[in-house]
DNA sequence: TCAAAATTGTACTGAACGGTACAATAAGGC
DNA sequence: GCCTTATTGTACCGTTCAGTACAATTTTGA
């Protein structure tokens, strides 16, 4: 039994199935949409079914809450190396082509976090929290970047570290829904090199 | 009887009746997104019925085609004023301005085109083809200011126009899902003076 | 081994929704 | 007035989907 997942009464058949689902829906969801990811897929694609989906999840907010957190722990691991040692503008260019480069190779225009924030913002509570959360670690782990890079001298200190990170995210999410509509790279790739290019002028 | 809207059989009830349910369709997704508005709340909000909205348009993803040329030029007359004559750093300014308080009035932190990118995109082929032509057009009109920026030097010209309104799109796009999940203007506030403040440096 | 608890399969319910059928009514043109 | 066309009301259909009921089965722990 694993001690990391030993909850109160839970096995470890029934953590993997668990997980078995997440990974399913987390999938499905960032690939379809949360409307447009049934139960009873998110069942078969996950080879469980629905009295496992329940029996793990209160219900489909519960899930989808669920979800989010997976996929920002997928970003903030997929950016760990990127982020945790950031101290110069080059770093920022690298964490920037990587955001990119992932968006090249899936080649699919979408944001794990910010296509749910487009879907359900303000409706459905549940929801709109976890990715609440999600927002604000996102947003917290690039502000320290940002901070360490000021410290160095390797980004402007007109405006606070978390100016720049909100002008850094608002780049990369508005970069990824205006490539999404012209099925195109591009705008998501000049956005984040222009924010890149704010961030790290000297004032 | 109207001749601007006189079409083809059709008469002036008739395109009153589109006109409500246009209407009363754009507010409604406006409000609560494309697939939590059910065409019977479309109906009886506009004081119609499902058989004047499927007289006048062929299924939901006509109406949201249509809804979503609506707000375009929703948008266009609102800034028509704006953009038309920009000239200077000080007319984007304004622009930018214009448009965020247009969110703090409305205190609501969506875009009316980027909330429906964010929801269809990909997906639903039609939809799709609307949201591009219209963020087509809303790029080319802004590409358009900038370039008349760059001639009068307000405008860095070490990228182009085109490049500089996608700069200043995705910011405003990344604002607003950054302040919906944050319930407030500010990172909206700070996206766009960002870009603003890149688009008219001097290179 | 054996009872208690956890896990899984299957079948179902009720509601919402997009879309259709069809008849009734209003308006326009001659 | 009358015929044609446009417009509107009402009732309905088929499907999808979130959520439930409940029994069967596996696993656990003593």
């Amino acid at each position: 039994m694993d001690a990391a997942m030993a909850q109160r009464g839970t096995t470890t058949r029934g953590s993997a199935a668990r997980e078995r689902i997440l990974d399913a829906a987390s999938e499905l969801i960032f690939r379809h949409g949360l409307n447009a990811t049934g139960l009873a897929e998110v069942g078969t694609t996950s080879q469980t079914g629905k009295s496992q989906l329940y029996h793990y999840f209160h219900d489909k907010q519960d899930l989808a809450a669920a979800v989010i957190a997976r996929q920002w722990n997928s970003i903030r691991e997929s950016q760990a190396g990127l982020i945790e040692g950031m101290n110069t503008a080059e770093d920022l260019r690298l964490w920037g082509a990587a955001a990119i480069e992932a968006h090249r190779e899936a080649d699919i225009a979408r944001c794990p976090l910010g296509s749910l924030a487009g879907e359900s913002a303000g409706r459905d509570p549940r929801v709109s929290a976890a990715l609440a959360k999600a927002f604000r670690a996102w947003h917290e782990t690039l502000s320290g970047a940002v901070r360490r890079m000021q410290v160095a001298g390797e980004a402007r200190t007109d405006r606070s570290a978390e100016e720049l990170a909100d002008v850094l995210l608002s780049a990369y999410e508005g970069g990824v829904i205006l490539s999404s509509t012209r099925h195109d790279v591009a705008p998501l790739l000049t956005a984040v090199e222009a924010a890149i290019e704010f961030v790290t002028s000297r004032r």
